[in-house]
This record gives C-alpha cells, structure tokens and sequence, in this order.
DNA sequence: GCCCAGGTGACGG
DNA sequence: CCGTCACATGGG
C-alpha cells in the first residue's frame, strides 16, 4: 500500500466531476476505480491519499493516471481575480484533476453521454463492461471492452444494453475506431477532424475525448451546463484566450462546480 | 407517470 | 449557414 500526500486532489470531486463513470464511493473516504484493466482500492483523509497497489504500479500506472505530475496550483493561480465567478468555482472544485484515460473508452463512454444523465452513463458503462469485458482477478469488476470484444456484438445485443439511438455509433465505432490509439500523435486540430468524422461524435463529444482520452487540456467541452454559464454570467461570451493552452482545465472547474450547484453534491 | 438528459444528424429555409 | 426536430431509455 502506497500512501501519499497530495494537494488539489479530491477523489470525491472526481468522482462527481463527471469525466470518469467507473470511480465509485465505497464509503466515507473510500472509492473504488477500475481502469486500465485494473481496479484499485483508494482510500482519502484530507490531503492523505492511501493506494492499494505496489510501488511499481503506483509509479506506471497511478501517477500518469492522476495526472500527479501536474502543478494543478499554477492552474488555480493563472484565475485573474477579476473573475470573481470562476475564482468561486476554481476554489470550490480545486482537487479536480483531469485524468489520462484510455482514448477507446473515452470514444464508447461519450457517445452513450449524448442525451443521457451521468448515472444512467455509468449504468451502461457498467453493462458493458459485464456483458463484455474480461473479469479482473476475484475483485468481481470486469474491465471495459476493447474493440475486438464489442465487434462481436451484433447491433440487437448493443441495444439490449440500455442504449437507445445510440447503439449503431457504438456498432460503426467498433468497426472504424480500432486504430483509435495511433491518432496520439495527431495535432489537435486533425485529432477533432478525424474524431468529428465518426458517427455520432459532433463537436462536443469530440471535445470529450480530446480532453480526457487524450489528455488535450486545451479542449474546451461546450455543455448544457457550460452554455448555462456562459450566458448567465459572461453575457454569453466566455475570455477563452485568457487560458490559452489549458482551457478544458478550467471548463471543469466550472462544470463541476454549476453542476453541483443545482444538484446537492457540495462536500 | 411525467419530464428531460455532459448532443447529433437530417432536414428545410 | 442557421433554426428545428426526432431520437430511446433510465433516473429524478
């Protein structure tokens, strides 16, 4: 078990963040993530961050993962304070990290986000991943399934599994997007083109996966939630080219913090 | 039982 | 190019 100290991390507001649909509460401080076809036992006092992995697999999976590496205080610090609305809603979700996800689940994961709230996502992410993913050891989780796994479902079985109209993008996206991981090294502005070229990926979804499949912090996501708070407080004009770079970090701090605003997820 | 959701594609103007 | 509309289901 590895324990750590670590600041602007909050497994709680991650979870809630509505980036990553499989880290679930486990009790007070408690959480459970599968990822990386691997689950891990985390538990939080504080700024008291406990693993329960080897050092190894800390050091080669969890700190890219968490994005541990990343000052998210120059972030906080780079807020003017003039904006008095994204200084309250940077400090409210300060232990919000983007997390490097796998680009192929981010794809499947949000292209079922369209029209979906985000419980009913990780429903079917959860399906998913029992129907067709591989069990991980006896922890009773089972890892999300690769391509090759959902390119044997026929189109009847995917909308068995809770996916509305969407179930023909997950069918086309198993078949076209195998190769999804050799568009790492693509500039952002022809990753958003091939990725907008998939069916059912329009220029949100797009953003999505840049964001958190990818790790593209410059992708600014534009939401229900996002679009709200753009015209309600900045006249429906958002200063995107004060955080030039880095935009999509700031697009959660004001997404988590408008969601939590209407639902009662303040901790 | 309604109502609507981390949107998108197809259509008409 | 821009406004509308259907789309399938599960949570609130």
């Amino acid at each position: 078990m590895i324990e750590r100290t670590l600041t602007q991390l909050s497994l709680a507001q991650i979870a809630d963040s509505g980036q990553c649909f499989r880290l679930l509460r486990r009790g007070p401080g408690r959480f459970r993530l599968v990822a990386a076809g691997r689950v891990l036992d985390l538990v939080q006092k504080g700024s008291r961050v406990s693993f329960h992995c080897t050092e190894e697999e800390f050091q080669t999976v969890w700190v890219p993962y968490f994005d541990l590496c990343t000052d998210y205080g120059a972030f906080l610090r780079s807020i003017p304070s003039d904006d008095v609305f994204l200084t309250r809603a940077a400090r409210f979700g300060e232990g919000v990290r983007i997390l490097r996800q796998d680009p192929w689940e981010m794809l499947i994961t949000f292209l079922i986000s369209q029209q979906k709230q985000i419980p009913a996502i990780r429903s079917c992410v959860e399906t998913l991943s029992r129907r067709y993913g591989t069990p991980i050891g006896d922890t009773g989780e089972y890892a999300f399934p690769g391509p090759e796994a959902l390119s044997l479902c026929s189109l009847e079985e995917l909308r068995s599994c809770a996916l509305g109209y969407r179930a023909p993008y997950l069918y086309d996206a198993a078949r076209s997007a195998g190769e999804l991981s050799q568009w790492s090294g693509l500039p952002d502005q022809e990753l958003f083109s091939r990725l907008t070229a998939l069916s059912g990926v329009g220029p949100k979804v797009a953003n999505c996966i840049m964001l958190f499949g990818f790790h593209r912090i410059a992708a600014f996501p534009r939401d229900v939630w996002i679009n709200r708070v753009i015209d309600r407080y900045y006249g429906g004009n958002f200063p995107l080219a004060r955080y030039d770079g880095f935009a999509g970090v700031i697009q959660q701090y004001l997404f988590y913090y408008a969601r939590s605003g209407s639902k009662g997820e303040a901790e």
